[in-house]
Parts: structure tokens; sequence; C-alpha cells
RNA sequence: GCCCCGGUAGCUCAGCAGGAUAGAGCAACUGCCUCCUAAGCAGUAGGUCACCCGUUCGAAUCGGGUCCGGGGUACCA
């Protein structure tokens, strides 16, 4: 009986004891104790009954309790607390028996097969190949890797999809601006065009090209090699970048490909159809007005070209008849209010999008001495991804952005990054895992076996007994992360895991004289052990067996 | 103007399906390595949980308002 199923036993014998006292039902909340004194289980049903009974709540929860009847195998005792907590206690059985658990099922401890069979598709990062990556993107690299392994966990089958378009105005200015720095290796003087790309990258293209092509391009400023060149250079730069955080897409889909195959057009005249796209100044609109906006949007410009909504359509419509039973896009705040549009169009299209899943993220703010930059690809004001792995490492790059609520606000600090390097909250993970790597060398070097069938029940120190009962909790986190896909939730879960680790450590010996109490505690160290890989595993942090 | 996020220790942030003494890391200070790794542990100090009002037995958490920061509201993506 894992921790979730606990609960639910406990949640059912409380409905059917008040069942039982004719009091009326209501959801029942559970949560784990926050001071050992209070249990490890409380729930305040009590407490919100009291006022709809109209007695008090600690005589409330002294009857609930008296006419309780929970098997001794799961539940050692239910104590009250003022102003009307009842208390749950885990049986010591029952700690022994997860652990057991556990140790039995080693990595997959935790796994369910919610998504067994299922296919998902994770759309992430889809920065158009202008330039390098930022810190910025950074974030939704990291996020929808990791969520990606969150689904993974739980057995879907997972795409990962990247989705660019190197057609458009930026793309053109991006060409432009290549040829100028092209014609200034070639002594020219120019300057580039409003609104073009000013980093350092683009003389390298340009230079690129110019040891292949030499000065053949010069009066050919409309030549596509400037602009593919540019997208095949930095499309390669940025995989190179995802690489370093261990990130690979299964799928690159081009927005091109929704104008050749005609997708666009389709979309356009069964919205038109459906009376939801009409004509006006030269331009097709779509009527978000319908869809509860305060006015309506552009889907196709006075100049032939569509917006970037019109393809996202038919992307979408593309994604869902693929078929896949879960979709989830990753979009940064700036996305917000598009969206809607996208899914309501669909809708309307008569498309089921209820497993259309839309995670949002807020921006990375950036610090440089203090003050703020604000990050912009064309005016090269951005720190790379790419150097910032280089300073602060793969890890902590990935960690950085994982402990961190997705909906909040990130300042990051440069100078701060740095320094935390040295001493940094994800090392402070790696090395109870390093540790524990290094007792089990060491035990198995003087001979203690690991062995499953060992006698638990000498484990009965507080340090020893409150590291169980969080990895207990381990199954539990495996449920709120893939049921909110949010993954500081698992951060958090480490780093508590680690302290009681370290905790541990600390106050108990794990290979000594007694080799009973060694083996059992070698067993509860490889226990913690598995638990700690399979989360830093789900982050996508490396485990190492020294450090 | 309107819409969406956020405002918690000096700094970066957790906590927020209402709960019992608000946490961590960094920075500061004090202890602890003849013993499986001190990238650790124990402790001190640091808070009107932006502000006001409300709901409630109980509010950092829910509702309303104000202020500050970010994003959107574009025939830019």
């Amino acid at each position: 009986m894992t921790i979730t199923t606990f609960k639910d036993y406990l949640r059912n014998q409380i409905l059917t004891t008040l069942e039982e006292l004719s009091m009326p039902t209501r959801d029942v909340h559970l949560e784990k104790s926050k001071i050992p004194e209070y249990g490890d289980l409380s729930s305040n049903i009590a407490l919100t009954l009291a006022k709809e009974v109209k007695g008090s709540p600690l005589d409330l929860a002294e009857r609930i309790k008296e006419n309780l009847h929970l098997s001794p195998d799961y539940c050692s005792a239910v104590t009250i607390s003022p102003p009307g907590f009842l208390n749950f206690i885990y049986s010591p059985k029952y700690i022994r028996k997860q652990l057991i658990t556990l140790l039995k099922t080693g990595d997959s401890y935790g796994k369910t097969d919610v998504g067994k069979g299922k296919c998902a598709l994770v759309e992430f990062v889809s920065a158009n190949p202008t330039g390098p990556l930022t810190v910025g993107h950074g974030r939704q690299a990291v996020l929808g890797d990791t969520v990606s392994n969150i689904l993974e966990w739980h057995d879907y089958d997972v795409a990962r999809e990247y989705y660019f378009n190197d057609a458009g105005r930026q793309m053109r200015l991006l060409g432009e601006s290549v040829y100028v720095r092209y014609m200034e290796s070639l002594g020219e003087k120019m300057t580039l065009p409003e609104g073009g790309y000013q980093g350092n990258y683009i003389r390298d293209i340009a230079n690129h090209i110019y040891k292949i092509h030499h000065d053949t391009l010069k009066e050919q400023p409309d030549s596509p090699v400037f602009k593919e060149t540019a997208e095949k250079i930095i499309f390669e730069d940025i995989k190179s970048t995802l690489e370093k955080l261990g990130i690979y897409f299964d799928g690159f889909v081009n927005e091109k490909t929704f104008y050749e195959n005609q997708a666009i057009d389709q979309v356009i005249s069964r919205l038109r159809r459906k009376n939801l796209a009409y004509n006006l100044d030269g331009a097709v609109w779509l009527k978000t007005t319908d869809f509860g906006k305060s006015q309506d949007t552009v889907l196709i410009k006075r100049t032939g070209e569509p917006t970037y909504r019109l393809p996202d359509i038919a992307y979408h419509e593309d994604k869902i008849k693929r078929g896949f039973d879960l979709i989830v896009d990753i979009f940064g705040s700036d996305h917000k209010d598009t969206y809607p549009d996208v899914i309501s169009a669909l809708q309307c299209l008569n498309y089921r999008t209820d497993h259309i899943q839309v995670l949002i993220h807020q921006f990375v703010t950036l610090k440089q001495k203090g003050v703020k930059v604000s990050m912009s690809t064309r005016k090269a004001t951005f720190v790379t991804l790419d150097d910032l792995i280089e300073i602060v490492g793969a890890d902590v790059v990935r960690y950085f952005f994982l402990m961190r609520n997705m909906k909040s606000h990130l300042n990051f600090d440069m100078d701060l990054a740095m320094k935390e390097s040295e001493e940094n909250p994800v090392y402070y993970l790696q090395y109870a895992h390093a540790r524990i790597c290094n007792i089990l060398k060491y035990g198995k070097e003087v001979g203690i076996p690991s062995d499953v069938t060992a006698d638990f029940t000498l484990l009965k120190e507080p340090s020893e007994l409150n590291l169980i009962k969080e990895l207990i909790y381990f199954p539990e986190i495996t449920k709120q992360i893939l049921d909110s896909l949010e993954p500081q939730i698992i951060s958090n879960y480490l780093q508590d895991l680690a302290t009681l680790f370290h905790k541990f450590y600390t106050e108990c010996r794990v290979v000594t004289e007694d080799i009973s109490l060694s083996v059992a505690r070698i067993g509860l160290v490889s226990g913690v052990k598995t638990v700690l890989a399979s989360s830093l595993e789900i982050l996508g942090i490396s485990r190492p067996e020294r450090m």
C-alpha cells in the first residue's frame, strides 16, 4: 500500500465513521504533519465540521477517533491535538513494509503506468534561428525537457518537438545583416539595416561565407547564401547548446510546411464557412470577439503574409491529427494572450482540445552589475545560454531553473550565479548521492551483504525513521508532478530528502561492528540512493558516484 | 485604460486545494574531522509574509481595493 493508497484508505475510513455518526461528509484533507508531535499525517476534518455540527472541534475529533477502526498494520495510533486536529501515526510495520517495497522495486519505485500505451507531444524552445539561445530560452528548454521526463517517468511515449520559422521578416533581416558584415570583411563600409542583428556571431558567419565564396557574392545582396548559411550555422549552434544540457529533440517542425501543404488555406476557408474569418481593409481577420476578446485579430496581413497565429492554428491542428493523447505546449508569458485564440479556433473547427495543456512560464530578467538588462537577440544584449553553461556547468543551470516555480519571475544575477557555482544547492543533493555510493562501496569491501530480508526493526533512531518516512512519500511526489507538471515540487522534495540523509549520516554510522544493524542501514541507505537517483534523473541532473 | 503573473530574511527564492512555532541557499557570526567524503552537521542572528479592508474558530495562503515590478493588449514573433 503506497502512501497514496494509504491516504485513500484513511479518507474512506474517516468518511465511513462520519456516516456511522450521522455526520455530514465532505472532502477529507490529509497532510503531512509539520512536526513529529503531530504524528505523521494530520486531518482538519473535525475543525471543518465543527460549525455545521455545532460542537467543539476537540469533542468531534474525540468522537471520530473513538469510532474509527484502523488496521494496526497500517496505523498504530491516532492522537488529537488542539484546536482539533486528528493525527495519524504510521505503524512501524507499515514503515518497514514500504522500505522493503522500495528496495524490491528499485528504479521503478514511484513510477506509475498512467501513460502506458499513450503518447505525448511536448513542444518547447521553438526559438527561430536568428541567434544563439539566451539565458531566457534556457528556462524554457530545461522546463520542457523536464516535463517530458516526468511524462516518460509515468510511461508516456514522449516526442519532444521544436517548432520554428525560417521565413518572415526577422530571418530576412538576419540575411541582410550577414550581407553587411560580409561586405565589411571585403573592406566596404556599410551600415546595418534598421533593426538589424548586431551580435558578433553575425561577423563569424560572414567570415565563414567569405572563406567559401570569397568576393563572388559582392554584387548579390539578395543571394540566399547569406540567410541559409546563417540559419544552418545558428541551428547547429543551438543544437549543440541544448546537447550540453542533455536535451535532444525528436522533431523539428518548420512553419513553412503549413504554407506548402496548404493547411493554412484550408484553415482559412473553414473558418470562413463558420463565419469566423472575414476580409477587411485588405486583411483577413479572425473574429476573436466571438471568443470574448475585445477586438478581432488579423490572420493575414494586407501584404498577404499570414501572422504567426494562422500557422499556429494549422500546426496545432496537425498535432491533434497526429493522434497524441496529450499535447503540452510550453510558452513564455508573451504568449499568454494568443494561445487561447488558437484553442478557440480549433474548437470551432470541431476539434477536441481538452488534451492540450499549455504551460506558461514567466521571463528571466537578467541583472549585470546590479543593473537590469533587457534581453534582445537583435541588439545582442543577452547572455548566451552557452556562456552560462560554460561558467557554472549544465547541472547547475538545470537546477537553477528547476528549483523555481515557472510562474515566478526569475531575476538572474550573473555575478551571483558565478559566485554560487562554488557553493551551490545542487551540490548538496549530488553530495548525498556520492556519499551513499561511497558507503555502499565501503560496505561491500568489509563484507556487509546487501539484503532485502534484513532486520529493519533495528532502525529505531529518529533520524532513521524520518528518513524512511520521507522515502515513503516519494510516490506521492511523483503523482503530484504528473498532475501539476511542476518540476519544482521534486526539487523541493530532493532538498528535504538530502537534508534528512545528511543529518542521518552525521548521527548514525552505517557500517559498524554490529553486522545486523549494518545490513539494515545499508538497506536504508541504498533505498535513499534509489530515490535520490530517480529524482535527479527526472530533473536531468547527473548523479556522481564521487565528488 | 484593460487582461495575466509576481511582491515572503540583506540577496535569490520555496511554502500558498486556509491550519498548529513562516523555511532553504547565499551573505554574517559560533562550535564540530584519530571515526563510511567537512561540497557535511549543530547553533546564533536576521521577518509588520508590499499596504488596507473583508471572509473565517484560524489568512503568507481565499475575496475586494491600493501601490510597485514583469508580460500581454501590434497587419512583431
